[in-house]
DNA sequence: CTGAAAGCGCTTACAG
DNA sequence: CTGAAAGCGCTTACAG
């Protein structure tokens, strides 16, 4: 009977009938109270589970979240964002709290992935984590709005779709800030700065914002575009290091992009903080061990995580569509100041 | 109709029955081309997915694998060892690759999570990634394998159960070894050496191996006791500091281990590698960045992710179950040599 | 409080 | 090549 009883087996021992057994399982409080005793001892025994594809099939709901991590085109194609990684793990936590299982799947940028899973029955909702181009992206989220399938983005608001994202432009404000205070005027920001990637875009609104308020211009020369990858990172701070800008800071849009600069910094023969200081975004696990220690802005993913499932969860169950904005926070490390 | 067409529909609209739909959808060679493509025509019309719990309930099986971290008894309870977080992506990949689902859970050591999944029919077998004590841990590998549930495990093979590893052994002779080639003779070994930890324990054993061959004699207390993290690695190298073992290099049964041991080095105001030199075991990605960067003993995660679930997939169409060992590779970096 | 029955949407022998 | 039918194992009105 290895893992194999059913409701009938429990049933013919309990001398019930199978749809007694079904609610006793499920607590019904119509069931007499040593009626379901003895049906759930049995079912022990039996070492009895319900049947998830009977009961989903029945009750048309799975259960189930569905977790789609996009990956950036990275030259390493088996390192994921740490940054989507370490989300991983909250978000993971926040469903099994709520008693629903998680299924994880990588995405390319596939065509007909937005289908797949809440169609299939195989979720009651996804969780998009990450995207390739905003631009190409954004008709995607309006069809699966349009189907009325049930999901939630990590990404900046937009069209009145379900997002959490952390305040982009209050990160790059804190971040910029923080490099003027330290006596910086002249400060690069590398990163694609469009509407392609709009959380790299109000990162840099929030840039520019600092400079103005400084009394600072804001100098299209002292931008690089980058895509989020130790690699572009490093390709747009040689290039930036070349065009001979006089700059004296970096704020990179992500860690990862900040660890590319770094290493260009390096190999030019130049010192941080000394000659550059640099700032990053995210507080990806990395950071706090880099040397010099990288200044970043954190996002909570803990939090982020939890309202990720939370809000996801409130949309199955019909409620209004949210828009959350999530504090990120500055820390400051060796990377920006001299110790 | 949004996304609740079901074949029934498809067959009203093509003109045959239900059952040629099916068939039709899965290609059967039964099937008239014509009416095939008639029917998928259709279906591809009508955004129409084959309900996963129906097909599922029928065939009896989910096409779902599971996959189970088992968390260490971490002080940050957020922190999910870093290394079974890359081997994720692999894992995931190779799931979906062969057309599986990934069902992802973290466990806590908690009484009776082996039976959930497969029984419940969730998934058509599991991967095991890590666990607490590998002594408590084993009766219930025993009863997995009783109840006939398919899996594999990640870790040293055991009792012919099915496991994918490194060849720790082997490991820890290179690490050994390559700490003996840079004229080091007192060599501390941090991890918990014994049978609740296999992993660490067979790193030991080549780490005894090489002390031995090149003439060295072993001594007890060169070794502390540590668990897989860094507070812990700290916490078991100011131990071995303050007993004044005289010792020159440390090698770390994990990554995370050296980074605690590394930090308590610093604050003792010791210099690395002139003073110490370190080295660890699985380089997790932080290694690299680390200052100074880490000499690690790497676990190929790419290869580990696929090989458990190519393993698993045979085991579950009834291959001969499987140990697999890996072979780690020694990469150096400048926490062991002088540059 | 309990049971008999219907039905979720498929797949697959069985019959033609 | 196609269709009618059974059945996977549940949940839940419906009737008592």
């Amino acid at each position: 009977m290895k893992g194999k009883a059913t409701s009938i087996d429990i049933a013919h021992l309990a001398g019930v009938s199978q749809s007694t057994v079904s609610r006793a399982l499920r607590n019904s409080p119509l069931v007499n109270k040593e009626t379901t005793e003895k049906v759930k001892q049995i079912a022990k025994e039996l070492n009895y589970k319900v049947d998830k594809h009977a009961s989903s099939l029945r009750t048309q709901q799975s259960n189930t979240l569905a977790l789609l991590i996009f990956a950036d085109p990275t030259s390493d194609n088996s390192l994921i964002n740490p940054f989507f990684l370490s989300m991983l793990g909250s978000i993971t936590q926040a469903s099994a709290k709520h008693d629903y299982d998680l299924l994880l799947s990588f995405q390319q940028s596939s065509d007909d992935w937005h289908a797949d899973f809440e169609d299939s029955q195989k979720a009651d909702g996804i969780i998009l984590l990450g995207y390739g181009d905003a631009v190409d992206f954004a008709p995607k989220l309006k069809q699966l709005d349009e189907q009325g399938t049930h999901y939630v983005r990590w990404g900046p608001p937009a069209n009145n779709l379900p997002s959490i994202c952390c305040d982009n432009k209050s990160g790059g404000y804190q971040a910029t800030q923080h490099l003027l205070s330290e006596n910086h005027s002249r400060i690069a920001f590398i990163g694609d700065a469009s509407v392609h990637c709009p959380e790299f875009f109000e990162r840099y609104q929030g840039y520019a914002e600092a400079l103005i308020k400084a009394g600072h211009p804001i100098e299209p020369k002292l931008q690089t575009d980058s895509i989020s990858t130790e690699q572009s990172g490093y390709e747009a701070t040689m290039k930036l290091l070349k065009a001979d800008q006089n700059f004296t800071a970096i704020f990179a849009a992500s860690d990862l992009i900040a660890i590319g600069a770094i290493k260009a910094i390096k190999e030019s023969g130049k010192h941080i903080p000394t000659d550059f200081s640099i700032v990053g975004f995210d507080d990806i696990q990395i950071a706090r061990f880099m040397n010099p220690p990288l200044t970043t802005i954190r996002q909570d993913t803990s939090t982020a995580g939890e309202a990720l499932v939370e809000t996801l969860l409130d949309n199955i169950k019909g409620n209004l569509q949210q828009q959350i904005l999530l504090n990120p926070e500055l820390i400051v490390r060796n990377s920006s100041r001299t110790v």
